[in-house]
Order: structure tokens, then C-alpha cells, then sequence
DNA sequence: GTCTATACGCCGATAGAC
DNA sequence: GTCTATCGGCGTATAGAC
């Protein structure tokens, strides 16, 4: 192994700290907007060779952090289906941490939300297609079966769902809705579940 | 006047032919990744410098599409409102209009839906305080008022409402749903009114 | 491993001929 | 009114000293 122990910040360190600027910057400014240069500086780096040594290209810096933030998302859904065994109850964890990220995090809420990842990266998946995403289809789809929720196409009732849900959420991000999003996370819950539950 | 009877491509002719083609790789693109070259090539203009004729500079495009497709929505809306008396008539006919124009017109819905206007016009008021949009509200309160929408934030019922409108035709703006629009009106429609309906 | 200096390309924008 | 030619600048990326 190359780096056992070492007293000073590590290479995995300083790329995080990286990673986290870049994601300040572009949901701040927009990748477009924001030169290595920015990146640097923020992450508190002298010049933008240094960036050198951690990524190859601001492509991949990006690249990287739409993988971590999917990986996180794909982990907790994972979680989230193991510690609950109905549709309804899978779902309502999936919202709760949601919810919970847009507050506590909502650098990366806005990065999954608004950042449009096919004009950065083309040769990405779309998002429903990625592994957490086609999780979540696949709840629906066992909600389905089990007679919780509508009989209609899993991604329209994705879509359904999820709309409420999103579209709340990024209002508050905006600040257009002024409150926390945990003040309006009941209200959008039992309205986003009424819409797809079956009565 | 300066220009009364002309019989070739009038001015304003080549302006729209501009702002045609550039909301077309705008959307297909993205605005950086779109040079002035891209648009006056699509355009069938030879050179770039043909474009400064008509525009000052490439945000100037922008800035013009972005208040035309807000003009003309501006216009349907009040059609809509002067043609209907229920709020959840007028409501029903901005649906109706926004899956028409998935259908017929999808780079104008793709330029509302998914163009970040922030990253590219950063001057520009937000959606939701444009003419419009303010009106939408206008109607939604209405709504409340007269008792025909449940009782919340309005600005909290037009995210549900619009939440299940806008997602499912970015659906099928991306593809994912792979039917026309008009194919999931009437159910998008259903889950979206008995979301903020009074019973 | 981080700096300085610099190469290189692309793009937006301008000047001026026709 | 559209062309050719060109400027200036920025931003990514590289080379090489320390």
C-alpha cells in the first residue's frame, strides 16, 4: 500500500475538500460558470495545477461527484428497504430522507434536483435509469402487486408521486416557499401517497 | 416608419429565423455548449457576424427567447381566464395548453421546464414572479377563496398541482414515458385537481 | 506536492471591405 | 446587409523549477 499513516491531510482529504467546493460552486453558479481556477480557491488551493494531482480533467471532477451522490442515495435506499418491509412505509422513508437532506444538505439536494447532468456529462444514464432510481420504480411496482397503490404504469405513478414531492422541494431551495422543508413535509407526504394510493 | 413594404426576408423575419434556432440547440445542448457559430450555421446565416444585425450579444438571444415564450404564455393565460369562470375551469385549460405545447411545441416546454434561466440570464426575476405566474397564483387563491381548493399556502398547492404536471411531462419531454403527452392528460389531470380539491 | 510560467484553443465580439 | 479577417480574453491543461 502506498499510504499507511500520515500525520498531514491525506490525498482522499484534499480530494473531498475538492469535491465539496466544486459542489458549492455549480449549484451556486452553474458548472458553466465556475473555472478551475474558482474551484481552487475555494477549496483552498493556490493555484489550479494542484487540482492536477487529484483529477484529470473539471469533467471528472464533476463526473466523481455525481457518482458519490448517487452511491450515498443508492446505500441509504438500500437501508431504507431493509428496515421496512411495506411499499407505503418504504416510500414514506425515502421522503423523510429527502426531506431531511434538503435541509441539512442542500448542496446536494440541488445538485440531484437542478444541476442538468446531461449538458455536463453526455455519456451519463439518465437518472432513472441509475441504480437507486430504478430501486424506487421497483417499490412502486411491488406496491402494485400487493394492492397498496393505483394500478396504473410504475412510472407514472413515480412521476405522480415524486412530482409533489421534487417540485416542493426545490420550491424551497429557491426560497419561495420560506419555511424549512421539514414545516411542509406532512402535508406533502400525505398528498403525494394520496395521489398514488389505492382507496 | 423605416421599413414599410419589403419583399424579401423582413428583418424581423431573420430574427425569428435567430431565435429559432437557437431555442433549438439551446435545448438540445445547452446554452454553453452552443457557440454563435452553432446558431447561425442552423440558422442558414454563413457568418456569426451576420448575428450581431439582429442581436447585441448571444445572452441578448437568450433574454429575447425567454420574453417572447413568457409573452405568449402571458397571453394564453389571460385567454384562458377571460374564456373561464371557475377557477378549476381556468386551471383545467393551462393544463390543457401545457400538454398541447408538449406535443406540438416541446423545445418551448423543454426552454421552461429544464432550461436553468438563473445560470444564463442572472438578472432575470424568477419564473414564479413573472406575469404568468403570478396569475396562476391569482387563480389558485380564487380557488381557495371560493372554496373550490383546499385551504393552504398557495403557493404550496401550486407545487403539489404543478408538481404532477410539470414532472410527468418532463417525462415525457426526456423520453421516459414513452407515449405522447395527450396519452397521460386525463389521469395527470385526475391526480393533480383531486390534489388540492376540496371534497 | 505545490508553485510559476506558459502553451493552446475556442469563442465572443469588432473592424472594415464589398 | 453579409462577408473576411482578426483581436482580445478566458479557461483548460501542461512543463518544469523548487
Amino acid at each position: 500500500m502506498d499510504q499507511d499513516k500520515d500525520t498531514t491531510t491525506s490525498k482522499a482529504e484534499t480530494q473531498d475538500e475538492i469535491l465539496l467546493a466544486a459542489l458549492k460552486l455549480f449549484v451556486d453558479q452553474g458548472y458553466f460558470n465556475t473555472s478551475l481556477t474558482d474551484i481552487a480557491q475555494t477549496a483552498g488551493i493556490q493555484s489550479t495545477s494542484a487540482l492536477y494531482q487529484y483529477f484529470i480533467s473539471k469533467q471528472t471532477i464533476a463526473a466523481k461527484l455525481y457518482g458519490s451522490i448517487l452511491d450515498s442515495l443508492n446505500i441509504s435506499v438500500d437501508d431504507i428497504r431493509r428496515r421496512n418491509q411495506k411499499p407505503s412505509e418504504q416510500l414514506r422513508g425515502i421522503v423523510d430522507l429527502l426531506f431531511k437532506l434538503t435541509d441539512e444538505a442542500p448542496e446536494i439536494m440541488q445538485f440531484l434536483l437542478l444541476v442538468k447532468i446531461k449538458d455536463i456529462l453526455p455519456e451519463q444514464k439518465p437518472l432513472l435509469e441509475t441504480a437507486p432510481f430504478v430501486k424506487i420504480i421497483k417499490i412502486i411496482q411491488t406496491g402494485i402487486k400487493a394492492g397498496e397503490i393505483r394500478n396504473l404504469d410504475p412510472v407514472l405513478v413515480f412521476s405522480h408521486f415524486f412530482g409533489i414531492i421534487n417540485h416542493t422541494l426545490v420550491l424551497v431551495l429557491n426560497g419561495a416557499l420560506d419555511k424549512k422543508a421539514d414545516a411542509y413535509q406532512s402535508q406533502t407526504w400525505l398528498a403525494a401517497w394520496h395521489t398514488i394510493a389505492k382507496k
